[in-house]
DNA sequence: TATGTTATTATGTTTGTACATAAGTAAACC
DNA sequence: GGTTTACTTATGTACAAACATAATAACATA
């Protein structure tokens, strides 16, 4: 933890605060409810303006990585993975807001015949192969999900992509395909063998499992993708406002 | 749109203009993507500073409501997140809508010490007692969801209501108590021996558990929800669009 | 014509300063 | 002893004042 902030630097101040600020938080200590340092010290030891750094400790507090409480002082929260309302991030990004390491376990990529439900969602013959994209991922310490993809022939993805980059930004960069749309559902379930077995868990334990299916900006099918989630390490929450 | 704002009320500023800012972008010419009045101009109208009102309009940004984008102003954010109706649709409102009689298999009210979950979001002492309703609720073949809600004391339930009534109808009507956000927190987990009993499955099966924190216009707490559902009986569908 | 230069506009960044408030703790008072 | 009062701590609210920057338009120059 030798990161600081650079005056010099053209990144704003606030944004170098708040990636200073995401670094820090990982600290065991402050994993285990030590409160961070009040502002006015820490702004100081920054050499930054209380407000600066107050903007930074905003952006964490919104997206419920800290919280804050009058003469208590800032803390993080200590919440399970969530996929905060923000349907939109992709899963590492959103294991990255959260300063978790992703592994990947294993992938595996190939082509294969579509069954009924995927041919009737891309809308295509079932004798027309589709790509087919596992992947098992978590943390350092042990795999907590398991996602299966289907991407529609249209798109033209060949099989030799680099996986490892975040998966919306690949195609909208280098296949000009936007994610717009997406319709999920959520499932409690009993872990079959084969999902049990890359999840390390036994068979039968519950597991959270996520159907989504993503459309372009025209509703064009795109992704047909399940994910298979350990059912301590994952809690989907969302925010909804009526008027 | 008379709503402006006051300098002597309690409320702060920046909230009040979050509240103002919040019907001003419902007028039909913002939704249609009219720019707003620029952050100076708004400033000097409402007789606030800048900075307050950029507050104000950071935390709907933050929300996705509104976009900004430099020399070109602020304008609200074609996206939504449509699983909207269905998040605030009561249990039976969603049931009759999937043309699902159901039937109530057990009703329990009584006065509880809360735990620390409960007295921590309520911000409550440990040692006031509060209402707590327990629910058995399916369709006429069989209960499928097993419902525990705890309701803040400010509310002034006294037990005797007729929870017969759609919830937050009787909440609304007869207690001006008005629940507009939600959270809600899923996953997947084994039933102990307790839920399994009511929902008639065995001990250990996967059930989809819920839990709700319910606010009112204020932010103010109202409820605490826990719903256990038989995991084939429920799916929780998302809708989100972004732009 | 193509390419700089400048002005304009509206958001973006940053600071310094001040007082308010919630929730404790300690001291003072009767 | 118990109640009030004052202090303390750390976040909460609010303002004014600059200067930076992105995007564009209008103008000027080679």
């Amino acid at each position: 933890m030798k990161i600081s902030i650079d005056h010099k630097s053209p990144i704003p101040l606030h944004i170098q605060a708040e990636s200073f600020l995401r670094q820090l938080i990982q600290e065991p200590e402050y994993q285990n409810g030590k409160n961070l340092p009040n502002e006015v010290d820490m702004a100081k030891k920054l050499a930054i303006s209380r407000t600066t750094l107050r903007q930074a400790i905003n952006k964490l507090v919104f997206e419920g990585l800290l919280v804050r409480k009058k003469k208590f002082g800032t803390k993080v929260a200590h919440m399970k993975i969530s996929s905060k309302s923000m349907n939109w991030l992709s899963f590492s990004q959103e294991m990255q807001a959260r300063g978790i390491t992703i592994r990947n376990y294993e992938l595996h990529v190939s082509w294969v015949l579509p069954d009924e439900a995927i041919a009737n969602f891309f809308n295509i013959k079932p004798d027309k192969k589709v790509l087919k994209m596992e992947r098992l991922r978590g943390d350092m310490d042990e795999p907590f999900v398991y996602f299966i993809s289907y991407f529609h022939p249209r798109i033209g993805l060949n099989g030799d992509e680099d996986f490892k980059r975040p998966l919306y930004e690949l195609l909208e960069q280098d296949y000009s395909v936007k994610a717009i749309v997406s319709k999920e559902e959520i499932s409690a379930r009993q872990a079959d063998k084969f999902i049990a077995a890359k999840l390390e868990i036994d068979a039968g334990s519950a597991i959270l499992s996520r159907k989504r299916f993503v459309y372009d900006q025209a509703e064009r099918p795109i992704e047909y993708n399940l994910g298979f989630y350990k059912a301590e390490s994952f809690v989907y929450t969302i925010e909804s406002r009526r008027e």
